[in-house]
DNA sequence: GAAAATACGTCAGTCTTGTTGACATTCCAA
DNA sequence: TTGGAATGTCAACAAGACTGACGTATTTTC
């Protein structure tokens, strides 16, 4: 299959997947799968006037309980400004608590409340049925594949914070 | 490894890839891939004025010159007045060309001019650069799963655009 | 040939989410 | 103790998405 296209390496390997053509298949790729990702979620939240900038915030509060906005913000890579918006409305709606830091009073370290984990609930299990019906079509082979190369596309201050969050679990 | 959590299909097939631990750090690796995905074309677009926005019309354009309006709307799955804003500003500044339908007057068909073409082409070696090292570390098996994966998590329709685009080729 | 549907453009207004700038509070080190 | 650094908040603004309404040209349908 696809002679003439396929090149071979030393050890055998196909370098067709590095054609040009086959990366800006790998980039639509990409593209439409981001949309898919994030469709349901956006959904739930449709109705409750919050965004996907909402659910960031609640999924990574949730991995990490008690973090400081400036840890989050590291994460998010977005400008606190930002951030502090989301989590104002946040706290006002009762999803969020802000606690003064004990040892450095600068600091406000962020829960979730009870509604919060239940809403944070709510969006990962449709993010996580999604995911689970595409990992099982692909199989175990592919799924290992998959975060290969999602890990090898982040910047490595993003793959620093990625494995901060695996090992801190 | 990771015995007593290790399930396994009469196939044989480990199922820990479907854990709801494994199924977020999926979920938060397609995040931060997404980051380093857009990170590199953002960066160019920063100076000109131009968004991601921009880049995705520019993108879809080179890939079906003569493309209508309407096709690029259902593509990219925003509003036509969205679309509207991005496609004047990339008319004006002499990137894109819309000229009149032969058979169907009402439609527009929209092309890359050569500043346009060597704007995409910035873009697209930028982000392929990347796609290519992930790919380059990755190698060629985890690449194939990962496509499998991104499919599997496309929705149906934008699966449909996707190899519409692919077998357009 | 008249009416309905389609393709496209535009104006006006809203929402989310990003930005910068200015400012208050707290901590720490000189 | 005082000045700088760090943390977080408030205000104003811009990009880019959305809806709704409307106008125009063209095609299709009856």
């Amino acid at each position: 299959m696809a002679e003439g296209h396929t090149q071979n390496t030393s050890s055998g390997q196909s370098l067709l997947y590095l054609t040009d053509e086959q990366l800006r298949q790998g980039i639509e790729a990409m593209f439409f799968a981001y949309r898919g990702f994030t469709a349901d979620p956006d959904r739930i939240l449709e109705g409750l006037s919050y965004g996907r900038a909402h659910h960031r915030a609640i999924h990574f509060i949730h991995c990490a309980p008690g973090t400081t906005v400036n840890n989050l913000l590291a994460i998010l890579g977005v400008t606190k400004q930002s951030l502090n918006r989301v989590l104002r409305t946040l706290i006002e709606d009762g999803l969020v608590t802000s606690h003064v830091g004990r040892s450095d009073k600068r600091e406000r370290h962020l829960t979730l409340t009870e509604a919060g984990e239940a809403l944070e609930q709510q969006l990962s299990d449709a993010q996580r049925a999604r995911m689970r019906d595409a990992y099982r079509k692909a199989g175990p082979d592919a799924v290992a594949g998959f975060k290969t190369v999602l890990e090898a596309m982040m910047d490595d201050d993003m793959k620093r914070a990625y494995h901060a969050l695996r090992d801190g679990r």
